[in-house]
DNA sequence: ACGCAAATTTCGGCTAGGCTAAAATCCATC
DNA sequence: GATGGATTTTAGCCTAGCCGAAATTTGCGT
């Protein structure tokens, strides 16, 4: 049945899951999920018509895709793939935090069973990736966190540096220079009206960082002590 | 101009070196090339020819192909991913010593050239690979050794054991449980007639080991004291 | 020198995955 | 309830690689 999962229907998979994450329970549609994966409205169009024919996806046409149970498992193990080179190359190659992401996006699509299983095992089984995104275990199974963008902060929140997206280079080297991590704690010191930028310091350091526009909607934090 | 080198392109440019080295200075023929593949000879020739066009090999239809020095590169770049991944997936992950062929086999298609440079500082830039093949080097020098099948010895030659197929798991495995090793000093200590096997002592350990057929003819040595 | 077997190339066809342009469908607005 | 713009699907086409079958070339043995 299920015996052929190339790498592009992998990349698809894994798009589908991110994307009904995002637009909460409902169905991804044609056009989101072309612009996500660089390609025509009608490359995408196809290819959800044949992951519905092997039964990776149920398609309503001209509605959207949901993933089936099997394409969650096709995900799942992407991404666990993903975040655990992710994980690796951080940690044992010293791969600056702004390339793992690109090259871990190659990578996850060759690694074998017993690779992952040798990767990690030398890692000690990691829970969370470098941009504190969660690491789905063996068994495929994932705890997604709630959070919420720093863009909705208020004055005087606090909460936790949870995750930001790993997929814009240029967010993630302004961040690791000013030594801002996922796993720090923060607090909101001002904000500007009109979703104006937010001031905020972060773990032991002083320093007062203003962060706006789509950095602040990428940064994901948990608000509370 | 060469910016096209798919995993395919790859493949046959590895698969024309090694043929290229074995049948010493000569063409490599369309039937060997396929058989190496595990393709058909009309596939084979097809990509001859596009190999051809791209300036990476010479082809004179119906003789043979040469790799070109553009296609040289190639060859030698392939094949120092390959010899250090295998290097480092024996030596960081502890992946078996007959299974590292087939993982390097398709990592060694998208490794980046900054994780090449990771791979080989951590390793210290090595020069051979676990088999005891030679690592060609970041400028793609690359020295290969003058050596003999163990089939053609006889009785009472010493040597050094150097190098293995690496491409027969089965004989890895053979020789991995007997503590036989590249590297290893040896003795010829019998040789039956008519092209039967040798029986050899290897390293410090005492045991006579009787090598014949195919296995005798992949071990390859480095004869003399 | 000639013919035949083996090697090689050519030919037509297949799948995966992408494209553009055109047709179909949906939905918000009037 | 119609209609126009946006979205989606279909239709036709392209390239990379592979195949088997048929045509071609080579070169060996006599």
């Amino acid at each position: 049945m299920t015996l052929e999962v190339s790498p592009a229907i992998q990349d698809y998979a894994k798009a589908i899951y991110s994307l009904e994450l995002r637009c909460d329970g409902g169905a991804v549609t044609t056009n989101a999920l072309a612009e996500r994966l660089g390609v025509s409205a009608a490359s995408a169009s196809s290819m959800v018509k044949r992951l519905d024919g092997i039964g990776l996806v149920e398609h309503v046409p001209y509605k959207g895709v949901v993933l089936t149970d099997r394409g969650m498992k096709v995900a799942l193990e992407v991404l666990r793939h993903h975040r655990l080179l992710e994980r690796y190359l951080a940690e044992e190659l010293g791969v600056p935090w702004d390339r793992v992401h690109d090259e871990a996006e190659v990578l996850e699509h060759v690694l074998s069973d017993e690779l992952e299983d040798l990767i990690a095992a030398k890692l000690g089984h990691p829970t969370i990736d470098p941009h504190g995104d969660p690491i789905p275990t063996a068994e495929l199974e994932i705890v997604e966190r709630a959070t919420v963008g720093m863009d909705r902060l208020e004055i005087g929140d606090i909460g936790r540096f949870v995750r930001v997206s790993d997929s814009d280079p240029e967010m993630l080297r302004y961040l690791s220079a000013r030594g801002i991590a996922p796993g720090d704690d923060f607090e909101v010191l001002d904000k500007q009206p009109f979703g104006g930028p937010v001031f905020a310091r972060f773990g032991e350091c002083p320093d007062v960082h203003p962060l706006g526009g789509r950095l602040a909607a990428a940064m994901r934090v948990e608000v509370g002590a």
